[in-house]
DNA sequence: TCGATCTATATCGAACCAATATAGCAGGGT
DNA sequence: ACCCTGCTATATTGGTTCGATATAGATCGA
């Protein structure tokens, strides 16, 4: 899904700054299944104002450098519906932790534990986010509880089946 | 990780041509996790035979246009550790359907319900693909086995909270 | 004969991102 | 008083990535 579908989606809940589309994706539960950078976000927001689709306001603040309000307009928010009425893309997986477990056997076993303790670490830090949110509508916890049982399944199987990947790196010569 | 690292890692397992890496990526359980397009495993492949990481191998065939094979160096097995060696990147995972479920209460409550009927046959595919594998090693049986659970997991509470979502698009005005 | 599909290499224009640039401020340490 | 860190805030850049496209060899069914 393209970026300036997702930021029309985050405006449809409510007016923001490039800034704040930004810490969204970083804090608000979003980044577990979706992000974009500055380097996307501000472009996007530029061309859905061209496009009509949004508009911005300039607000001056005190001790504070000055900032853009994007809200989404009526074609804004007819662009967005359609974005969902057609085929939706595929969900995309990227894991670095994944692939290199393949290889394993190729790594010292401290190597190894470390990864996954890494890795355990990381989704356990994801789960407390997930669980320190708040959902407000049925679709926020469909979304949070589908996030949950998946590192929950996640962890779990880590911690039962480590010593499998574990052992297989001990014999590694270096 | 970047896609110079990725063919690195496969080329361990055995030399390949472009194509079967492409290849790979859409059969044999790597699509999981971890994908790259001709636009940059052509141009990667390229830069590492530059680096001296790969070598390459024309083949002439019949029938057939002609291929190159590509296998990994000395090097390019000591660049591709020292890469694991080295702290990982995170995971990425971005899902349209997820993000389109936060805003299922402005949809016909018949499109949700689509939605989701796409998305259990699409994760339903997948757990038939990993379920067809066979693992060759003890890294392989950990990856294929993680993302049993994970597609299990996810499988299982959609199915028991789609109605959740489902009721609610039901209010949507159009 | 044509279209679909597979094998096979490769490039292109557009999208994306991490890093960087610029600029406002507060607070803590030296 | 100065410096550093961290936050707020907008924006751009060079490099990476990708979907589409190009080119070319073939098979098979209609």
């Amino acid at each position: 899904m393209d970026v300036r579908t997702i930021c029309l989606g985050i405006l449809t809940r409510g007016s923001a700054t490039g800034y704040e589309i930004k810490k969204l994706f970083q804090e608000d539960g979003y980044q577990h299944f979706v992000e974009a950078s500055f380097g996307s976000i501000y472009p996007a927001l530029g061309r859905l104002t061209e496009e009509g689709l949004v508009s911005v306001r300039a607000e001056a603040q005190t001790k504070r450098p000055d900032r853009k309000v994007y809200s989404i307009t009526p074609a804004g928010r007819a662009a967005f519906l359609g974005a969902l009425m057609r085929p939706l893309p595929e969900d995309r997986h990227r894991s670095p932790f994944v692939f290199a477990m393949l290889f394993s056997h190729l790594l010292p076993q401290e190597r190894v534990s470390a990864m996954i303790d890494c890795y355990i670490a990381q989704t356990e830090g994801k789960l407390a986010q997930i669980k320190g949110g708040e959902p407000h509508s049925c679709g926020e916890a469909f979304v949070s509880g589908l996030g949950k049982v998946i590192y929950e399944a996640s962890l779990k199987f880590i911690r039962n089946h480590r010593a499998d990947v574990e052992r297989q790196a001990a014999h590694a010569a270096e």
